[in-house]
DNA sequence: CGGAGACAAAAAGTCAGACTTATTTGTCAC
DNA sequence: GTGACAAATAAGTCTGACTTTTTGTCTCCG
């Protein structure tokens, strides 16, 4: 996934972001950039380079005389993608995996609304093609195939709405729904209502019935919230 | 706002930075880091943790013997709030401002609903004053203390929400609302009925009752985008 | 004429060491 | 206690030498 090995600076990263985002590190922990370029057997430009990194995504601040310093979750980047990735790959995976399928719950039926007015007959194939694919794999233990055109098919209406912040998130959603397979829920075949309502959607899209896609889009999400159990009382 | 200069490879990124997102360097431009350096009068090592920074932002990628690509840019983190804030300060500001405007009208109505949900009674007191305090600087051009008003009381919503992505976007709330201020409309007084509706969402997030603050805030963005001419034709 | 392999050049990547600068903290006089 | 001054500290910066990877090219042979 991305971009593993991108150097000496990348290796720390990949040790050090999930430390952190782990909350390894308590807010306001002191860490000192000569000590870390020590432990990671690195010189300490690569070690600044990392810490750099680090600082722009706001897990930590280095300031002259005191240090490196962690800064609170409530001030991380947490639309920066590795950051998403670390934090899924870590103990609080739970928590981000609820509230990046609230995040879901309020985008994808919006741009699927979007998409309905903007998307190309292109699109509009490839988002069939998505669901009959879906549609294929949805018996038998066809888990792999069926995540497959589920990521894609949703890539696809986020791509269509036409608004690039919406696009961005495209990522954030394969990651959700493949840990959704990979983890907890979905040892089974999928649920044949959800199916059904991915077809539709692709049909209401088609069609340009944007209503109808964002409300049917609503249904595919809140289906996703009562699976992590978040729901209204 | 956020930290002008911290050190001398912020002063280098602040210059390019918007200059990248500007599009001033079509994707796949090749920038060498040596030169940048003489550009800047700064030492490699400064130029290249700037260099890094711009990488984890997916504005740059850098390979060795080739250079310093610049990326297409539908691979930016457009949801860094540095990209953010140097995409508004250029020339697709206008643009920017639209897709942020449609991101808010897909993320404010759920945050207001979950808001009523989850809303500390100290939460419902700061959303009553902000609502309190737009009212008292709806009239007779005070639109500063409008928009200081405004600003918090969308803040306290994200943040209600209970939801920490729809929180960190508070942020992005104030740069559109402040935007929207100082540039194009909204040089008379606010529009009285977004007023009244404030009003109203704070009500209805003090009352729990989820469905019509989702529904009075998706009402407020509406206008939003009636603003800037983005509607259904 | 064309492909395979060797070679050379180019640019980023890495390291080590010396030096600068800002910030904190402690101390001492008042 | 308060103020100013001095010392300590850790990040910040610069430089130069060296390494590594990639790519373009050139030759050689089929």
């Amino acid at each position: 996934m991305s971009t593993p090995g991108r150097g000496l600076h990348g290796h720390v990263l990949d040790t050090l972001g999930p430390e952190i985002t782990a909350g390894e590190y308590p807010p306001g922990s002191v860490l000192r950039t000569d000590e870390l370029a020590q432990r990671f057997d690195v010189s300490r430009s690569v070690m600044r380079e990392a810490v750099r990194v680090l600082e722009s995504m706001h897990l930590v601040e280095s300031r002259r005389r005191v240090g490196v310093t962690v800064r609170p979750k409530s001030e991380w980047n947490v639309y920066d993608p590795q950051v998403i990735r670390w934090r899924l790959a870590g103990a609080d995976r739970p928590q981000q995996l609820r509230s990046l399928t609230v995040l879901r719950s309020a985008i994808e039926p919006v741009a699927a609304g979007l998409a309905a007015r903007h998307a190309t007959s292109e699109q509009c194939a490839e988002l069939t093609e998505c669901a009959l694919g879906m549609v294929a794999h949805s018996r038998g233990h066809k888990l792999e195939g069926y995540l497959f055109h589920d990521v894609a098919f949703h890539r696809v209406i986020l791509s269509a709405s036409g608004n690039e912040m919406f696009a961005r998130l495209g990522d954030v959603v394969a990651e959700v729904l493949t840990g959704r397979t990979q983890h907890d829920v979905m040892f089974e075949d999928p649920d044949p209502a959800a199916v059904t309502l991915h077809v539709r959607v692709a049909e209401a899209v088609r069609a340009g019935d944007a209503a109808r896609a964002e409300e049917l889009t609503r249904e595919i999400t809140v289906g996703a919230l009562q699976e992590l159990d978040i729901l209204a009382p």
